[in-house]
DNA sequence: TCGTTTAATCGTATATTTGCGATATAAAAT
DNA sequence: ATTTTATATCGCAAATATACGATTAAACGA
């Protein structure tokens, strides 16, 4: 792969791509749920919960996080995580207009 | 990676991250994007209209296809692809629940 | 039958992802 | 000040993904 492609297409077929690319993972689904089930916000708890080496449940927070997916704040030893809600109704509303867009382009299914 | 962590997980989520990692990537929701406007299926149109190789896109139109996204149909020395609705809609509702899912889960925010 | 056209596949190179253990860091408690 | 606790990060290994050119395959037309 000598050069990437990916800055050939628009800005939001990027951001959509990055933000399915976040939620591409199992684990990564499982977090959310975990983090969403609390309604303080947990850390730690998630290895517990999950099949997962602590530092692998940190590395898929981290990239949730870089999607912007979900907050964290420091918290004395511990850090609070939970769902950036602005930025996932963001992308659940991307998500639709997507689906929206290839739906009315497409009016007559052929095969 | 040793061993693969996915089976650990549900199902639905499995799926769920199946169906995120196809579109994710640019380059594939860009062909779903010239799949749908087109009335007629077409397949090697897409390569005019992407920066990319013919060998990529095929490739891109094979992941698509295993994610079950689109159909192809063997039409002479051409294939026909199109989008295949009935998974885009169950994906589509998949993802809705998902995002009512955490929603539900999720009264309060907390940081 | 032979060439043309269209698409899939092969081979290759490189980048990224995934996972873990080990280590480092940073705040709280003792 | 030192220990404990919770997380992040580093280093490594292996799997996947991405992209391309070259080759193969398959069907149509001359």
């Amino acid at each position: 792969m000598a050069i990437h492609k990916k800055e050939a297409f628009t800005q939001k077929e990027q951001d959509l791509a990055e933000f399915a690319k976040a939620i591409a993972h199992p684990a990564r689904i499982a977090i959310l749920k975990v983090l969403a089930s609390r309604n303080e916000c947990i850390c730690g708890e998630i290895v517990e919960v999950l099949p997962l080496a602590q530092s692998t449940v940190s590395q898929h927070l981290k990239e949730l996080k870089n999607a912007g997916l979900i907050n964290g704040t420091i918290d004395g030893p511990r850090n609070c995580y939970c769902i950036n809600w602005k930025a996932f109704e963001k992308f659940n509303t991307e998500f639709n207009i997507l689906f929206d867009t290839l739906k009315v382009k497409n009016e007559k299914a052929c095969c």
